[in-house]
DNA sequence: GTAGGGTTAG
């Protein structure tokens, strides 16, 4: 068909620009983007009228493949034709900007749309650009935008998305009241709040504790005939899962069904992920077979937080059969699903099949990451082979293929003071300050106890600055740790120093007192 | 060309 088009544009018969746009589309859909791209290039030679529509067309497909490079050649390629751009060519290219959290070139181009291209931005380019501005935590500048958009564009004033977008992004920072406050003033401009807007706030309270609040707004409008969707019903699953909550889980699922909504495989993710948190795998695999009889296929994660739950609840034959399983169906093993099971087998002291699994994930074409490495050290560790983890260790540190991180110092500093050696512990401790590897509280909890065992309480007291300077906060095993050591041997003032975030080594005072400054 | 849910491994 493509041969037949440029014959025919050969000899002077042109597709009108629908039809191009039609080739276009349906090519970009079949994945030959290519094909696309060369039609159209061919077509703009031969000077077939071509206008703004086939290009957008184009660079919408250009977009889902992430070829920001070639949408950027076909801008270039429109300037040359003379093809003016219309306001779905901005729209395009602001959105693929937004989702690729480029807020500020999308911000440049609205400019530029506005200013050299003088074309007035619409209320999908506005909305795009507050729903990105809203998802990298901009929400205030979202916010002011919407104001703009108020006072300043007439027929382009704010519409339900847009608030959407931007109830979103403040319950998405934690201001559900502000989220709320937005609810009630879109309906004071005569916007009618939807579905979505509903799943939004509940998501919203559910994401910050609120549970009880989501419920009982959800309930409210459900009541004025403002119904969420399964959306709405999924996140107040995962949140009572989430509190351990699992009856309530189950009966809102029950409830869903009855008001009409058929579970879809989001819903059951999450409830087949609570309950293998929970670690009753029994009901977990009910729902899993329940997913499959609906007509799904569970797709990787799903089969991943499943052979990770049964071999966490010492079931490994059947976390196998599942493994065997999801071969077999098709939903190809990843990274993560062989990370799982090298770290079951190591753990249960058989690094033999563990490292016949690192060869098969690696035939397999994945590449082992620092958890990968992490899972065999850990094992090691808990196997009593701090050797072996230490040889490792030192084999990741030397080569460049994976950086250990602040995990993997974590479990090998753990382990080191558990055994007392806190020599080496205080080694590792330097060594990933200066390899840039983020320590935690976790890190110097632990060697804090070792410490305390051998009184080396001046180390302690160095080990306390440091962790003001990195900005650490101790957390309630720190403060456990210190406050019974310390109080036994008279130094509470050095303690209440350092929860101040002063520094308390001897002979350090006036840089404590800058510290303090700072601090406040 | 715009808005909403689950993500598992050390």
């Amino acid at each position: 068909m493509i041969d037949l088009v440029l014959k025919f544009a050969r000899l002077g018969v042109f597709p009108t620009s629908v039809w191009t746009t039609q080739f276009v589309t349906m090519l970009s859909w079949k994945r030959k983007i290519n094909s696309a791209w060369n039609l159209l290039d061919e077509l703009m030679k031969l000077e077939a009228p071509v206008d703004a529509a086939p290009c957008n067309a184009l660079l919408t497909g250009l977009g889902k493949e992430m070829d920001i490079k070639k949408m950027n050649a076909v801008m270039v390629k429109m300037k040359e034709a003379e093809i003016q751009p219309d306001v779905v060519t901005f729209g395009i290219l602001i959105n693929h900007l937004c989702k690729h959290r480029r807020l500020d070139q999308a911000l440049e181009v609205l400019d530029k749309m506005q200013g050299e291209m003088s074309i007035e931005p619409d209320v999908v380019i506005f909305n795009t650009i507050i729903d990105g501005l809203s998802k990298v935590g901009r929400q205030e500048e979202a916010f002011e935008l919407v104001e703009k958009m108020k006072s300043q564009h007439r027929g382009c004033s704010p519409n339900t998305v847009t608030y959407n977008c931007l109830i979103d992004g403040f319950c998405k920072a934690g201001e559900i009241d502000k989220g709320i406050n937005l609810f009630h003033e879109m309906q004071e401009m005569e916007l009618v709040p939807n579905a979505i807007t509903v799943n939004t706030l509940v998501h919203g309270m559910c994401m910050y504790g609120r549970t009880s609040n989501a419920v009982r707004f959800f309930y409210e409008m459900r009541s004025k005939g403002l119904w969420g969707t399964a959306v709405s019903y999924t996140s107040l699953i995962d949140a009572f899962c989430k509190v351990n909550n699992i009856a309530r889980a189950i009966e809102i699922f029950d409830e869903m069904v009855t008001d009409g909504f058929p579970p879809d495989s989001y819903v059951y993710y999450t409830l087949i992920s609570g309950l293998t948190r929970a670690g009753r795998m029994n009901e977990a695999l009910t729902y899993f077979q329940t997913l499959k009889d609906s007509g799904f296929s569970p797709d990787v994660v799903c089969y991943n937080v499943l052979i990770s739950g049964l071999f966490n609840t010492n079931k490994a034959d059947k976390a196998r059969e599942i493994f065997e399983e999801m071969e077999k169906a098709g939903a190809r093993p990843d990274g993560v699903t062989y990370n799982t099971l090298i770290a079951y087998h190591a753990k249960d002291g058989n690094f033999i099949e563990a490292r016949k699994l690192l060869k098969k994930m690696v035939n397999e074409g994945h590449v082992p990451t620092v958890v990968t490495y992490g899972a065999l050290i850990h094992a090691y560790c808990l196997n009593q082979k701090v050797n072996e983890a230490m040889a490792l260790f030192k084999e990741l540190r030397g080569s460049s293929k994976v950086t250990p991180n602040g995990v993997i110092y974590n479990i090998l500093i753990d382990c080191l003071c558990k055994k007392q050696d806190v020599q080496q512990a205080l080694a590792l401790m330097d060594d990933m300050e200066v390899r840039g590897a983020k320590a935690s509280a976790n890190t110097f909890n632990a060697v804090f106890r070792a410490l305390r065992e051998e009184r080396m309480v001046n180390k302690a007291f160095e080990l306390m600055d440091r962790m003001v300077r990195q900005g650490i906060n101790p957390d309630y095993m720190t403060m456990d740790i210190l406050t019974e050591w310390l109080s036994g041997i008279g130094e509470m003032e050095k303690l209440r120093r350092f929860v101040e975030g002063c520094t308390v080594s001897e002979g350090d005072h006036a840089a404590g007192d800058g510290a303090a400054a700072a601090a406040s």
